[in-house]
DNA sequence: GTCTATAACCGGATAGAC
DNA sequence: GTCTATCCGGTTATAGAC
């Protein structure tokens, strides 16, 4: 019957990426999985022989996402302007429909930063694409920062206000959870306007 | 003898402060600490009741220190651009120094995020600073961003290099560390330009 | 205060019935 | 494929000698 092995896989794997992403993988427990899934623990091994490889399983799926989104914007933005503006939209709408992401990505990459590495090496995106957009600009209109920082910086903006969650809504906003909201959705359009003031000269 | 109990409780506190930073709650164990402050695990037990308690006394304690500083640098900042600059340096000078408390503090706020902002609550520094500090300023010398964007803005340049050394050293220096401390030592200065570029409009 | 030995517990993994 | 029962290793925690 493989249309049931298929639903109880699908089951166990959104389970694990549920309780992975909330815990990160020592924090996270086989029967916490289970009960998620709504199954018995021992099956968690008849699908994936340990908690590593089911980890695995969930880590590269949930990496994925992430990579085929940056690959994507890095070869189809051709100005220095519609680049940045791609990569803050295409970062932080992925971010906002998967918040998590950001927690489970820098979790792991703390306790494991090969495997993180391993993983963006396996892509083939150019990383010094930026620095060729920035080159073919005109040297007057753009100011002339290292173009690795001004990535570091994009990342920086994009991910940290998704990582450091808690602090903006229980800190800045005494708990509200609508005023958060508010202001990631101002988000996007807030890192698109502080990057290009930063990087471009005013007339 | 006073002397020696503190001796090997401060041995303590130093070996589980590296353990935990580096580890994490969830990874780090008692054994490992107590073979990093050459002492036996039971000494532990006496000194500090459970794995918790140790944990908490090492969070409390490092994170007293970024508090301080950011508290010191909200109340003795009088201008816009002095407080830019004071709080960045304030901030990359402490992580270049403590690399660690980045992840520690990131990987604590996921696990448990109620303890994180409960600390930062009970200090009582003031979150409006900025935007007063902004609205003294002449309106047609700064661009109008939200207050709260541009402290999140501050905090996430400053901080994700540090969280993101692995991806930063691995991918973008092709594992060359001398280049990634090169990297760094630029990056407070970078930030401070950065950061001025974006919010003061050039005459 | 510090050590050795051990208890108590927990969680991942396996055996085996259905 | 799914379940119950159980094993086994590792980890926190305690007892007790010195």
């Amino acid at each position: 019957m493989v249309k049931k092995i298929e639903n109880t896989e699908e089951k166990i794997i959104a389970a694990a990426r549920e309780v992975f992403l909330r815990k990160g993988m020592d924090g996270a427990r086989m029967q916490e999985i289970a009960d998620e899934a709504g199954i018995n623990k021992s099956l968690l091994h008849y699908y994936f022989r340990s908690k590593d490889k089911l980890f695995d399983r969930v880590f590269t799926e949930t990496f994925k996402n992430v990579i085929d989104l940056i690959t994507e914007v890095f070869s189809s933005s051709i100005t220095l302007e519609s680049f940045i503006e791609n990569f803050v939209r295409g970062y932080t709408s992925v971010l906002i429909k998967k918040p998590y992401i950001a927690n489970f990505v820098l979790h792991e990459l703390s306790r494991n930063p090969q495997r993180v590495v391993e993983h963006i090496n396996l892509t083939n995106f150019d990383k010094l694409k930026l620095a060729s957009l920035i080159s073919s600009e005109d040297k007057n209109t753009i100011r002339q920062f290292n173009p690795i920082q001004i990535i570091v910086d994009i990342l920086a903006l994009c991910i940290f206000p998704f990582v450091a969650k808690p602090i903006i809504k229980g800190f800045m906003f005494d708990g509200d959870i609508e005023e958060y909201n508010i202001f990631i959705d101002q988000r996007t359009q807030h890192i698109i306007e502080f990057v290009k003031s930063a990087v471009f000269i005013q007339k």
